[in-house]
DNA sequence: AATTATTTTTAGACAAATCTAATAATTATA
DNA sequence: TATAATTATTAGATTTGTCTAAAAATAATT
């Protein structure tokens, strides 16, 4: 997953647009993919939806057109498109499944946080409201997923995060892990073996120009040295 | 759901052949019905598939040719079908996927047992051998689902049930509900209003010929009426 | 055994979702 | 601004799962 887009950080949406039900796998999958690229720029271009989806240009095009007529989202030819209103709650809608099915594998079947994605994938298109709801509650309505994702409520609503990512986070001052902006296991297992887990604290003792990377330590004062690439996809909170 | 054909009551299975894993949702499903309908009968026909299924026999003819090039099911031209090893494995993992499901939604979520059905049909479609065996665990391997139907464990045995058609039972010995054959909420949610509900007790009082329905005096020496139509959905167990 | 009725299969068509190859529009560059 | 490079769209084909209508096989009945 990727970072959410500032203008609904912590605010209530528009939502009382209900998500639209009677939509395949594969167009679910597709908005959910236009909701992820709309936070980095307005307009999704169709080459970029076919690189994250892995298929062509020519397909993503006819899909574009598919949901256009379903009204899902605002495409006009060569312009690229975006989320309209229900769209964008079922977008959400679906993020929303997705996170708390992880949260039910990691918390309640003890899956390891490496291993939940794939599974959630198939999960988060299981239609029904009441079950989501239920599952929510059952869960006692968390609010992060556990790559400390935001889980937006039933009415839409991204809880409060304040999380920054770390190239913008401060120097020698003690941090915390709130969130990691990819889901791969290769990069989760990573993480683990260096303690890098939600929830740990450390701070930024060094940037190193020549490749991008910090020098960070932890709370058990041994440091870490981490590449560019790692440090990008992590997100922090200041301990104040 | 229907009951399991006898031979494999309670007996462990030719099972430690694996599910095909590779199966679209459709194949799934009718793997699920050609099972169903093989304990009625030895070779299924083509025209009680598509009757189950909701669809044409031309369709159904087409399905089966697939199913048997991935070696699912043994199909003769004309001479109706059967499950093959590989298939019997999957049809049987699909319905322990679908009552552990229903075990959750009930048990955890907390949904009435008129309500899961629908959901367990999507949610048996689920792809992952590690998620089955760790909600069995979850859920303390329940060995009943809460219609009664027994569920499978990973290795494909059937747990005993000793269970009986109540048209077949003794009169005026304490029997227990052990199992209903029709999950329709609507027929679920009679049996719940009539006090009729897995685990409860009665004997049968009095078989009426004239409309085949019978006379039955429950625990609390209230009396009950049940149509020959619910009668023939109801198994028992004889309390010795 | 011949005819009728039923069941099953084939042939051909269609929608969803994809692809390749060719064309059109837009953007970048000389 | 003309040309090249990039991006997007169309046209036509393929696969899955379905359908209708027609033909073939099997079963039932006279």
């Amino acid at each position: 997953m990727t970072i959410e887009s500032s203008k609904n950080t912590g605010s209530s949406l528009p939502t009382q647009v209900s998500p639209l039900a009677e939509l395949s796998f594969t167009e679910e999958n597709y908005l959910k993919c236009i909701y992820i690229l709309s936070q980095k720029e307005e307009n999704v271009s169709t080459r970029l939806i076919a690189k994250e989806i892995d298929s062509r240009d020519s397909s993503v095009t006819d899909m574009l057109k598919r949901l256009s007529s379903k009204g899902a989202i605002n495409y006009i030819r060569y312009k690229g498109v975006s989320l309209s209103e229900t769209g964008y709650a079922t977008a959400l809608h679906i993020i929303r499944k997705h996170r708390l099915w992880e949260v039910f594998l990691v918390n309640k079947l003890k899956f390891k946080w490496d291993e939940v994605h794939e599974i959630a994938e198939q999960l988060e298109h299981i239609k029904s409201l009441r079950l989501v709801d239920k599952l929510d509650e059952f869960l006692d309505f968390p609010k992060f997923d556990p790559h400390g994702d935001p889980i937006p409520d039933k009415f839409g609503n991204m809880p409060d995060h304040r999380q920054l990512p770390l190239q913008t986070a401060p120097h020698d001052q003690l941090l915390e892990l709130t969130r990691v902006t990819n889901d791969s296991p290769e990069f989760l297992r990573y993480l683990e073996q260096t303690q890098l887990i939600i929830g740990c604290r450390f701070s930024i003792k060094q940037f190193i120009e020549f490749d991008e990377s910090y020098m960070l330590e932890l709370s058990d004062h041994t440091s870490l040295h981490i590449s560019q690439k790692v440090a990008h996809h992590i997100l922090v909170r200041i301990i104040d």
